[in-house]
DNA sequence: TGCTCCATGTAACACGTTACATGATTGC
DNA sequence: GCAATCATGTAACGTGTTACATGGAGCA
C-alpha cells in the first residue's frame, strides 16, 4: 500500500482536486510514480473514509462537479509513520532489457526499431527532466532543505535517464555489429 | 501479459521445474524482474493449457511430484512475437525516494537510518553482480551474440546499482548536513 | 521425533488496467 | 452545433500478494 502515500506525499506539495492530481500522476510526477484516474478516485475515496483526508466544493466550482481534497493530521500522521517503515528496493521489471534476453535465447529477432523507439522516448525524457532543473533549480540559488532533497530526487531522474541512453546506445551498436548479413 | 514472457525467456536459457524457477526469480533473475512461486505455478498451468509449453515428470523424480517444462513450438513463436510489441518504458515506482519527497513536504522525519539500509542491500546487490560478471565474462574472453548480449545486460544491473549508491550517500550527506540539531 | 528443505498447489484479497458512462464547460 | 477538455465515477477483469494446506525426503 504505497499509491496512498504517494498520493498523500503529492497533496501536501500541492492540495488539488482528483482530476489534478491524475493529470500530475501522468506526467511529471508519474516518471517517478504512475497511476491512473480510477486508482487516484478509489484511493481519494478510501482515504476520505479514513479520515486521512478532507474534502471540500472549492470557491471556483461554479456548476462543475469539482472536488478539492486537503490532507488532514491522521493522514500526515500515517504518512509519517510509513515512511519509518522498512521497504525492499524495487525491482526493475524493465521490459526492453527481457526482449533482449529472449532475443539472446531465441537467436536474433531484429529488436532494432524497439531499441531506437526506446532510446528516443528516454531522450525525450532527459530534455523534459532538464527543463524542470533549470525552471526550478537555476544554478546559484540558494535552496532551502526541502528544495535540496527535491533537486537531488530530479537530478536522480535525469542521471536514470542519462545511463538508460549511453547503455541503449551501447547495446545498439552491438547488435548492429552482429546483424546476420540476410537482412 | 509479461511474466508469462519472463518465464517463457526463463525456460527456453534452462528448461526446469517450477520450484527451480521460482527459486530463480526469486534471486539472479529476480534483480529484473521478480515474482512469487504462486503467480509462477498460475503462469505454467495457463501457459500449459495454452499449448505454449509442456510438463513431463523428469527421470530424477523418484516419489517426487516434481514437474518438469519445456518450451514448445507455439511458446518460442509468441516470445518472438511479443518482442515486437511497442512497449513503454517502466516507471520507476521507488519507495526510497518518494519517502525523500514526503520527508521534504514534511519536515525532517529522519529517514538516515531507512536510507542506510537501502545503501547496504544495493552493496549487497552490487557484490553480487560483480560475482556473477567474474564468474561469467571474465576479461579478454570471446562472447558470443548471445553472451555478449547477456553480459551487457548484466552490466546495466552494476552501473544501477552503482549508479544508486553514489546517489544514496549524496543523498544521505545532505540529510546528516541538514539535520536539526535537537536530534 | 521433530526440523528444515523440496515441491506443488488453493483461496482470498489488494492493486492495476481497460472499457464504458455521464454531464458540464470552452473554443471553433 | 460539434469536438475537445474538464471532472468524476462504475464495472469487469487481470495481475500481484499473503496466508494456508499438503506431503515426501533428509538429517540430527
Amino acid at each position: 500500500m504505497s499509491l496512498a502515500h504517494a498520493v498523500l506525499t503529492s497533496l501536501l506539495e500541492k492540495s488539488s482536486s482528483g482530476y489534478d492530481l491524475a493529470r500530475r500522476f501522468d506526467k511529471s510526477i508519474g516518471y517517478f510514480w504512475h497511476a491512473t484516474h480510477q486508482q487516484i478516485y478509489r484511493e481519494l475515496a478510501r482515504m476520505d473514509a479514513a479520515g486521512w483526508l478532507e474534502s471540500f466544493v472549492p470557491p471556483d466550482a461554479g456548476k462543475t462537479r469539482k472536488k478539492h481534497y486537503r490532507v488532514l493530521d491522521a493522514g500526515r500522521a500515517e504518512l509519517a509513520r510509513w515512511t519509518h517503515e522498512p521497504a525492499e528496493p524495487m525491482d526493475l521489471r524493465d521490459t526492453i532489457t527481457l526482449k533482449l534476453r529472449a532475443d539472446a535465447v531465441l537467436g536474433e529477432v531484429d529488436l532494432v526499431p524497439e531499441l531506437r523507439r526506446h532510446l528516443a522516448l528516454h531522450q525525450e525524457r532527459l530534455v523534459k527532466y532538464r527543463d524542470i532543473e533549470a525552471r526550478d533549480f537555476p544554478a546559484g540559488k540558494a535552496l532551502t532543505r526541502a528544495q535540496a532533497i527535491q533537486h537531488l530526487i530530479l537530478k536522480k531522474g535525469i542521471r536514470y535517464e542519462e545511463a538508460e541512453l549511453a547503455w541503449g546506445r551501447e547495446m545498439l551498436t552491438l547488435l548492429c555489429a552482429t546483424r546476420s548479413p540476410s537482412r
